[in-house]
DNA sequence: CGGCGCACCTGAGTGC
DNA sequence: TGCACTCAGGTGCGCC
């Protein structure tokens, strides 16, 4: 479910309840998440540490703890990251909580378990957390993406714009929804080799990827409110989607039906009026 | 090394 | 109502 905006509002409506907290007790289902972190590692590193912050880098979401230990937690497809008030009962799928001193917890549901969970220890947090993330290209948001830093990582390759812009190595939190619709504003067929587009469109494309995220968060943000108890579905809904999921429906500009094509093995709609594969692109 | 296919899972939707 | 089948927004691995 999440794409990059809905983990941000996740860790937005988490930050309140979370930060001071000490961490009491964690719950871990039986059932094995895309991770070999044991309950015992888990409980060991978590229980009576206080969380002092609740970062995030990419899709991940990082608590750092008062020891020096950090948990991150990556949601996968359908995971739900919450905090519920005292004694709420288990839902099916919930497969980790952590209770607080306050006896709120905060709960991680996922019924697909394409969910992780790690956990560093103080004595090594630093270092695999520099490992683990030093692949990972740019934060959209932030001033590590520019146009000249994706022309450059483009030159010499030939690979489709749309799984370049997926690709988290050139640049993190960017799915298959915001991808098609960056593309769609970007007027780019999604097969448009990066090697043909120019350093002015990559500038645009920039942009382009800012504002909508942005938006997106803005958008999350009106519905944190409702976060409580809410199994921390963010708003994703209120975003105004132009082409993914509308196969057949009429192009907001032109009114030319939306197409659909598999690329890479992920769903890619486009426009085949506004979106059309070019030579060189500017 | 780059790029692709696939595997990891459950649930929702569709067509018969 | 049920069954078979397809598809789903992420990521990392193995293989070419």
């Amino acid at each position: 479910m999440p794409e990059l905006p809905e983990v941000e509002v996740t860790r937005l409506g988490l930050l309140p309840h979370v930060i001071g907290r000490r961490i009491v007790d964690i719950y871990r289902s039986p059932l094995a998440l895309r991770d070999a972190v044991t309950e015992t590692d888990l409980r060991r590193n978590l229980r009576g540490a206080t969380i002092v912050a609740l970062d995030r880098r990419a899709k991940y979401l990082i608590f750092r703890l008062n020891t020096g230990a950090v948990l991150v937690v990556h949601l996968g497809m359908t995971g739900k990251l919450s905090i519920f008030e005292p004694h709420r009962s288990k839902a099916k799928h919930d497969h980790f909580a952590m209770r607080l001193d306050d006896d709120w917890e905060v709960r991680f549901n996922d019924a697909r378990r394409f969910g992780t969970l790690l956990i560093w220890p103080p004595e090594m947090s630093g270092e695999e957390e520099k490992r683990f993330f030093g692949s990972h290209g740019p934060e959209p948001l932030e001033s590590g993406l520019t146009g000249s830093h994706l022309y450059n990582a483009a030159q010499g390759k030939r690979t489709p714009v749309k799984n370049f812009l997926m690709d988290g190595r050139i640049v993190v939190g960017i799915g298959n929804i915001y991808a098609n619709e960056v593309l769609y504003e970007a007027r780019l067929h999604p097969a448009q080799p990066v090697n043909t587009i120019g350093r002015e469109k990559w500038e645009e494309i920039v942009k382009i990827i800012r504002a909508i995220l942005a938006k997106a968060i803005k958008a999350g943000g009106t519905t944190i409110s409702d976060f409580v108890n809410a199994g921390g579905k963010p708003g994703y809904f209120q975003v105004q989607l132009k082409v993914y999921g509308k196969k057949g429906e009429q192009c907001q500009t032109c009114a030319t039906p939306i197409e659909k094509k598999t690329m890479a093995g992920r769903a890619s709609f486009f426009c085949p009026r506004c979106q059309r594969l070019e030579e060189k692109k500017t």
